[in-house]
DNA sequence: GATTTTAGTAAATATATTTTTACTAAAATA
DNA sequence: TATTTTAGTAAAAATATATTTACTAAAATC
């Protein structure tokens, strides 16, 4: 069974892959790895340091610097002294650099909301159930 | 109901991502846009024309010739002309190419293995039913 | 058949990303 | 307390990526 399961879960992703395609045609003018590190803040929901980020995405911390300094610059983000570690600088995301992601999502969300309309109530009752599902289980799994 | 529906959908995407985090730490020595061209051949599991590749990576086609050609240099797919179109080329993996996407799954996969054993036998049947349901699902909302 | 569009290539320039090395100051450890 | 490790910065050099312009040959359209 765990062969099938697996295979269930591989053939996923490119049925998702397919649906987020379109997802980094965002019209801001950000470098790819500006909106990756966005990208990540926002997923993440907290300030990180840069540390974090660095491991998060596999960049370079030397990379970071600037990136995130120009990030500031276009107030994306603020950074902070870290009150834990006098070392370390916490990194915030903006409202302005919250909203470029949530435009993001709010495309993927209407996207979704048009698609919908392709299943019967049913069906639409099993897809969410089969979502909560998969969220509680994959959480789980992970944690 | 959509609501609760869309929000399934959207909290699935960062636990999802949390997965697929490590799955482009390959040894592999590709650049971004190499790696980025072989996993969509890949995903798309079929030969591709340089402008089907740049539409779908939304990527210039000037950028491609190099990327492409340097691909070919070191084996990872061949270039061939387009049957139904002598304008065009057609672009194939080659088993080296294939191999490096086969060995990034095998990690996801074996990764997925050893959770699943988090989950009791019940859970384990429910999230068997709940990935080939979405697969379904989405797949049916997709086409 | 003439004209326009399309697929791909080419090359130059401008930006972005990566890597290497080195430095400071605070934290962790011995 | 002395030593080592860690978080972050800085700057240069090497690569990679993006943009612009222009060209060829085949396909599509008029």
């Amino acid at each position: 069974m765990k062969e099938k399961l697996a295979k269930e879960y591989i053939a996923l992703i490119p049925v998702l892959f397919e649906n987020f395609k379109n997802l980094n045609k965002n019209e801001v003018k950000l470098t790819h790895l500006q909106n990756h590190v966005v990208e990540f803040m926002y997923m993440k929901k907290r300030d990180l340091n840069i540390k974090e980020i660095s491991n998060g995405l596999n960049i370079a911390k030397q990379q970071l610097t600037n990136v995130i300094s120009e990030l500031e610059n276009e107030g994306y983000l603020i950074k902070m002294p870290d009150p834990r570690d006098k070392r370390a600088v916490l990194v915030s995301l903006t409202s302005k650099g919250k909203s470029i992601q949530e435009e993001k999502w709010r495309g993927i969300y209407s996207n979704f909301h048009t698609n919908l309309a392709k299943l019967n109530v049913e069906e639409q009752i099993d897809l969410q159930f089969a979502l909560h599902k998969l969220n509680v289980l994959l959480k789980k799994m992970e944690g």
